[in-house]
RNA sequence: GCCGGGGUGGCCGAGUGGCCAAAGGCGGCAGACUCAAGAUCUGCUCUCGCAGGAGUUCCCAGGUUCAAAUCCUGGCCCCGGCACCA
């Protein structure tokens, strides 16, 4: 459709307010929302997901004569528009495409440069873009997350948390940038410049004593192997640095002292060379063996605390090391010592085997298993093989610990170790982080970080009955949702550092973390638009007035009129509880979740939400995840909406989310499927436009269109009610076109039936294809198409009987179709006469005697059908015929269901649609008989065949009819 | 490792005991229309048969049932989440 043609229906929506939330007591009302999307660049295709599903149901609603309230709102809370304007100003190329793609002016991209405006203004253009799609976005709801208003609302939410024991304070490690503060680690890179892929990787430390009272951290992932050190190794040509934490005196390189004081305080202190160390003896811990330590060019001093020790039997990389090792000094290391076991009994796999069996130590087995690998990634590959089968079945074989598994051992040397002192974990990246402003990020602890106790297991069992009501969609949600709930622990909510976000009531030095500020804002839509109003204000937005509209509790805020106060919460108790929130599936285990307990905390059942709707994502080719990269007018695979909307436009692109795929399923963004959409929404218009006439054309295909009618719109209800868009769209934009190409191809004409059904189908189209459905609609000038009530079945009467005629043929028409299809497929003529012969009155009498026997669980019996023939006077006349029949067909009708069909007219169902077999199959002639009365008819003898509902029929091929 | 979700025709994807050789879409083949292409429409698209039939299929192997893609048992494989990320 033309653009401006879907400006002109979007301006008449907007004039007639129907995006605007009305309530209306006493009427049924629909509260939907999408996740609001945070701010970190222009909307692309994959964004607009979750609002033209939602924009399809709030329509479909509206329709049904509910109040509908679809808000809208920005989370501009966090890092994202920060490091938005960051690169405004240092002119990232891609952002540079991005304003030029939008077409921002320059004098306006000096203001982006702030983040709040940055924030603000990529929520105007969210605005935009989501009227351009024609979704009936509430306006007078809009807000952004660091308004005035919004924030009095977060404080109020966290006063009541806090409150209701929901908050506290205690230690955290948390990943932190040293000019920034806290920042998220996770692959979006929100707020890093590279390495969100990266892991955590949590050592243990081993302390080794020295003679003098120093004690050598070493840093290792397997504490228990401590019963097979042989040396530690200390890294070649580097200096150690000295650490005083408590009483102790520790050592251990710079960048694992920088990383011990950080995680665990304490403070650095001198730096000596590492080889002022190398030849002296350490204390092996637990065990009181002695052994050297050496110098080790492998070890690398920025990993863990750059001391390592050494286990040759187990360890790849400590058997290559201490092998290549000059002679004196490997003589003074420690025997290598085998101190587990993988038992052979319990089915190993071939490769495994190949580690547990043969010569020599399991390292060195490990290494010979991987002969065939290039040199460099050997020993990790040796390593990583081995490391996770002596895990997973690991047994140790040193006394102090027979037979205990390896993962069992591991956390009891670990627990002995921090219990005798002087051991401690140190936490890292498996790879470098670095921050957006380019310092690499670290992992801190915060001492006094800030929590929400979503470990407590009574605010657990709050959500619980929650979770149990909630619906979901897809349903396989709700069933993993308590497990998810199970292993919620607590989180931070605050953190410090330049960010967007609300002041922590309780300390103001933090900023809300932005997760923690949108657990609850769905309630406060309905309370938003008193301040957009101007009818309260931002300072009136106490914690007494939010008590009294969210809790009804106490006078409320004494500055706030009492009308106005009791309409606020009237407006709240309306819209509450939220119908439906809608979000990508990133928001399954955190977003979700958290807004779940928060309502469970702070609302009564009867306010908690009803439910939950996840969808897939758009993605790029092979699944990959759209980034910003991609998105682009110039050679990116994904086009910016703009550009999308042109090309296709709204409806186009509306039609393609729901038509194709499911809604959870993640969609690979295919230009050549919205082609396919857009090329289905042409057709359906042009149906559409041809179908509308007056006049009856022909009884009973009209009945059967009719009929066929009236299960399309209570299925297509069926559908919405049930939150299947997908089901919803194919009933409309796939099953009606067929409808009305059958009801053509069989010969009827435009008349008043198709004129009903378009006039319905006008309206089915509204809720995914709004602009069309106008466009449709005016010649009705019935007013918008938006605001017509959604058809009902009655409207179209239904007839089981007409509906069982077209089976019937249908079923005809498929039989033909298998005989004439090989015939033509060897090039033969085709028949010059098509003769059919309906069945005679008594099968239908037979057959039914068989199926109430088969029902009964028996084989029909023939003695019993005889039996009843003999005293039916219908059948007596036919006895000499029933035993072949009942032969012939008893096993054809245990394997086929009952029917339930009504009797069809077969002979007149068949002599009407004489023409329409002509035309469809090309028979020159067709001929109709009675089986009783077909004896002239029928050279082949192919009369008997028939069967109720199944015709028996012969295709005269030229020549063959002699007579 | 822990937890969760899955394996359906060339591809995507419906389908939870009989109307299922399995919706719908895509792709492919053929025909109609057209000067032609595109679009559109019609038919076909597991194997065999070539008069409406038969056989073998829904990851694999067993089992329950008159009847299994669907239920049960075991196995193999894939995907997601695992934490501060909206």
């Amino acid at each position: 459709m033309r653009p401006e043609r879907a400006r002109h229906w979007q301006e008449a929506w907007a004039r007639a307010g129907l995006a605007t939330g009305q309530r209306r007591e006493g009427h049924p009302k629909y509260y939907a929302l999408v996740a609001y999307p945070g701010t970190s660049g222009f909307l692309h295709v994959g964004h607009l997901r979750g609002f033209a599903y939602a924009d399809a149901l709030a329509r479909y609603h509206r329709m049904r004569g509910e109040a509908v309230l679809v808000p809208f709102g920005v989370h501009a809370s966090g890092l994202p528009a920060v490091t938005f304007a960051q690169r405004v100003r240092d002119d990232d190329p891609v952002v540079r495409q991005q304003l030029d793609d939008q077409g921002v002016p320059p004098a306006e991209r000096a203001r982006l440069t702030d983040p709040a405006e940055a924030a603000r203004y990529l929520g105007e253009s969210y605005r935009t873009v989501l009227g351009a799609i024609g979704a009936l976005v509430d306006p007078s709801t809009y807000l952004t997350t660091i308004d005035d208003d919004y924030r009095a609302f977060v404080r109020w939410q966290f006063g009541r948390l806090h409150a209701a024991g929901a908050v506290a304070q205690g230690a955290y490690f948390s990943s932190f940038c040293p000019v920034d503060g806290a920042v998220a680690v996770d692959p979006s890179e929100t707020d890093l410049s590279s390495g969100g892929d990266a892991e955590v990787i949590r050592y243990t430390t081993v302390p080794f004593r020295l003679d003098d009272g120093r004690t050598l951290l070493a840093a290792t992932l397997r504490p228990e192997t401590l019963y097979g050190v042989t040396n530690l190794w200390v890294p070649d040509r580097t200096s150690l640095t000295v650490w005083h934490h408590g009483s102790g005196t520790y050592l251990a390189t710079a960048a694992g002292v920088a990383r011990l004081v950080d995680q665990h305080g304490g403070h650095a202190g001198q730096t000596f060379p590492a080889s002022d160390l190398v030849g002296r003896d350490v204390e092996v811990p637990l065990t009181g063996d002695r052994v050297p330590i050496l110098s080790g060019s492998f070890v690398d001093p920025s990993v863990g605390t750059g001391v390592v020790m050494s286990v040759p039997a187990h360890a790849p990389a400590d058997a290559e090391a201490l092998r290549a090792l000059d002679p004196t000094s490997r003589a003074r290391a420690k025997a290598p010592r085998v101190l587990l076991e993988v038992p052979e009994s319990s089915g190993l796999s071939a490769s495994e085997q190949e580690l547990v069996r043969g010569e020599g130590l399991p390292a060195e087995r490990a290494l010979a298993a991987v002969r065939a690998l290039a040199e460099a990634e050997r020993v990790d590959a040796a390593t990583e093989r081995l490391y996770r089968l002596e895990y997973v079945r690991g047994r140790m074989t040193v006394p102090e610990l027979a037979g205990v598994a390896v993962r069992e051992a591991r956390d009891r040397i670990a627990a002995q170790l921090e219990a005798a002192g002087s051991s401690f974990s140190v936490q890292e990246f498996s790879k470098p982080v670095r921050c957006r402003n380019g310092h690499d990020v670290v992992i801190r602890r915060v001492p006094d970080q800030w929590f929400l106790r979503y470990g407590d297991p009574g605010w657990k069992a709050e959500l619980a009955p929650l979770v149990e009501r909630l619906s979901t969609w897809p349903k396989e949600y709700g069933e993993e949702l308590p497990a998810v709930v199970d292993w919620f622990q607590d989180r931070p909510c605050t953190r410090r550092g330049r960010w967007l976000g609300t002041p922590f009531p309780l300390d103001p030095g933090w900023v809300i973390e932005p997760i923690a500020d949108s657990t609850f804002y769905m309630a406060y839509y309905p309370v938003r638009r008193f301040v957009s109003s101007g009818r309260l204000h931002v300072a009136q937005l106490t914690d007494r007035f939010f008590d009294f509209v969210f809790r009804g509790e106490g006078p409320g805020e004494p500055t706030v009129d009492r009308a106005v106060a009791e309409e606020v919460r009237a407006e709240f108790r309306y819209w509450y509880p939220l119908d439906l929130n809608i979000g990508g599936k990133e928001h399954k285990r955190v977003h979700f979740p958290v807004f779940l307990y928060t309502h469970a905390r702070l609302l009564p059942p009867e306010l908690w939400p009803k439910g939950i709707f996840v969808h897939g994502w758009i993605t790029g080719p092979a699944g990959a995840k759209i980034s910003k990269k991609e998105v682009s007018s110039k050679g990116g695979r994904i086009p910016p909406l703009g550009a999308a909307l042109e090309r296709w436009g709204a409806d186009e692109i509306r039609l393609y989310y729901a038509l194709t795929g499911s809604s959870s399923q993640d969609l690979e963004w295919d230009p050549a499927q919205v082609d396919v959409a857009a090329g289905r929404l042409e057709e359906v218009e042009r149906l559409a436009r041809e179908g509308r006439g007056g006049g009856t054309t022909s009884p009973e295909l009209d009945a059967w269109l009719r009929s066929a009618a009236h299960r399309v719109v209570t299925e297509v209800r069926a559908a919405f009610d049930a939150v299947d868009l997908h089901g919803a769209a194919e009933l409309v934009y796939v099953r009606v076109p067929n409808l009305l190409r059958r009801y053509y191809a069989r010969g009827g004409s435009v008349g008043a039936a198709t004129g009903q059904l378009v006039a319905a189908w006008v309206r089915l189209l509204a809720p995914i294809t709004p602009h069309l459905a106008e466009e449709l609609g005016e010649p009705d000038s019935g007013g918008l198409v938006a605001t017509r009530p959604f058809p009902e079945p009655h409207e179209f009467e239904p007839s089981p009987a007409a509906e069982a005629r077209e089976r019937f043929l249908e079923r005809v028409e498929e039989d033909l179709r298998a005989v004439l299809r090989p015939a033509s497929e060897r090039g033969e003529p085709g028949p010059e006469e098509a003769i059919f012969y309906v069945a005679a009155p008594w099968k239908r009498h037979v057959e039914a005697w068989m199926r109430e026997a088969i029902d009964r669980g028996e084989v029909p019996s023939l003695k019993e059908v005889m039996a009843r023939a003999s005293s039916h006077p219908e059948l007596t006349a036919y006895r000499a015929e029933i035993p072949k029949y009942v032969q012939r067909v008893a096993p054809l009708l245990r394997t086929e269901p009952p029917s339930s069909e009504p009797e069809v007219n077969e002979v007149e169902v068949l002599r009407d649609a004489e023409g329409y077999l002509v035309r469809r199959l090309g028979f020159p002639r067709v001929a109709v008989y009675r089986e009783s009365e077909a004896e002239a008819h029928d050279p082949l003898g192919r009369r008997d065949r028939a069967r109720p509902g199944r015709p028996a029929f012969y295709l005269v091929r030229p020549g063959q009819r002699s007579a």
